[in-house]
DNA sequence: CCTGAAATGTTATAAAATCACATGAGGCCC
DNA sequence: GGGCCTCATGTGATTTTATAACATTTCAGG
C-alpha cells in the first residue's frame, strides 16, 4: 500500500513475545467473559478472534471475510462486519480507524481505552494503555463540558525496526 | 445518522463566537501562508475552504462535491477529494477519521496536532490544541523506540447541549 | 513565446460498509 | 417434548467512500 511492506514478525509491542501462549490465553479470557456476562461466543465469533490473534497485525473486514469463508462459514460482507462488531463491542478486538482495520486486543480482560502506534512502512500497530479522561483530551472535555464516552487514539510513525532500516 | 439530528447553531467549540468575522481570518490565513511557500490557492481550493468554513462542522467528501459540483466545478470525486487532500496537507482542514469527514481547523496559522471532541447526537465537532509527543502515546513512544510522525485523536460523546438535553 | 511541472476534469474501478429479508439455532415456559 | 420468542447466521443487493488512469488545461520561469 505505503512503499516497504516486509511485515516483520513481532507486530505486537515491536518486540518478541510469548505468541504461542498468548492465543490460548486470549481466547480463554474471552470465553469467560462471555460465560459470565451471558454473550454467546459462536464458532463464526471464536473463529475471528482466532485468526486475529493468529495474525497478530490489523486485519480489514474482507480480509477477515476471505478467512471465515475459507473455514467454512458464509461469504458475504455482512458475516465478517458481525462477528467484528461483537468482538469489538466486547472490548476483545479494536478498530484501527487509520486503517479501516481490526485488531486483537492486546490487553484483554482489563476494561481500557487503547492508544496504537501504526508503522506507516510495515503495517505492524502496537497497543498501549490510556485512560480515558486524561491528558489533552480529559483537559478539553472538561473545560468545555463535553462527556467523553469512546476515545481513539492513533499515532503513524516509524516502529523501531523500520526506523533503523530508514536510517541506513 | 445515528438518531436525534438536530445540529444546534455553534459546533466549533461548542459555545458562541464570533462566526461572520472567523471565515475571513482563516481565508486570509491561509491565502498568507500559501503566498509565503509557493503554495498554489486556486479556486477550488479556496472554494472548498470557504465551504467548510461556512457549515462549520464535519463534511463528507462527496458532500463536497455537490458542492463544488454546485459552484460551476468539475463533478467527479477526484476534485473533492484533491481540494480536501491540499487542504489537509497545509493544515487548513483535518480529517475526521471517525467520521469519513473534514473540517476547517478552528486555530489556523499554528502548527499543531489536533485532538477533537464528536458529539454523537448532533454531530458537531470541537477541535483542541495537543502536543504531538506528549502524554501517553508520547510515553509509549518513547517506551518502545516507536518515531511518531503524525497523531489522531479522536473523542466521541455527548456536547453540553445535547448531554443536557438527554438529561432532562 | 516555449516548456515543464502542477492542477483540473473525466471515465472507470476499487474498497469499505450497510440494508433488507429469509432461514436457523438456543433458551425458556409449559 | 412442543410451542414460542429472541438472537444469530446467510445471502443478495445496494450504498458509501476512495483511488487509478489518462487527457487537457493552466501557469510560472526562462
Ligand atoms: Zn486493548
Ligand atoms: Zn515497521
Ligand atoms: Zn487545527
Ligand atoms: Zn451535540
Amino acid at each position: 500500500m505505503t512503499s516497504g511492506n516486509s511485515a516483520h514478525s513481532d507486530p505486537l509491542g515491536f518486540e518478541a513475545h510469548d505468541h504461542a501462549g498468548c492465543i490460548d490465553t486470549a481466547i480463554a479470557a474471552a470465553e469467560a467473559h462471555c460465560a459470565e456476562h451471558g454473550l454467546r461466543f459462536t464458532p463464526v465469533r471464536r473463529s475471528a478472534l482466532e485468526f486475529l490473534l493468529r495474525e497478530h497485525r490489523a486485519i480489514g473486514a474482507y480480509e477477515m471475510l476471505d478467512l471465515l469463508r475459507d473455514a467454512g462459514y458464509g461469504s458475504q460482507p455482512p458475516v465478517a462486519y458481525r462477528a467484528l462488531e461483537f468482538l469489538v463491542a466486547n472490548g476483545f478486538a479494536h478498530k484501527i480507524e487509520r486503517l479501516n482495520a481490526f485488531i486483537a486486543c492486546a490487553h484483554p480482560g482489563a476494561t481500557h481505552s487503547p492508544a496504537f502506534m501504526i508503522c506507516r512502512d510495515c503495517q505492524s500497530v502496537a497497543e498501549a494503555h490510556s485512560s480515558p479522561a486524561r491528558g489533552i483530551l480529559g483537559d478539553a472535555a472538561k473545560a468545555t463540558g463535553f462527556q467523553i464516552e469512546g476515545t481513539m487514539i492513533e499515532a503513524v510513525g516509524l516502529c523501531p525496526t523500520c526506523a533503523q532500516k530508514a536510517a541506513s
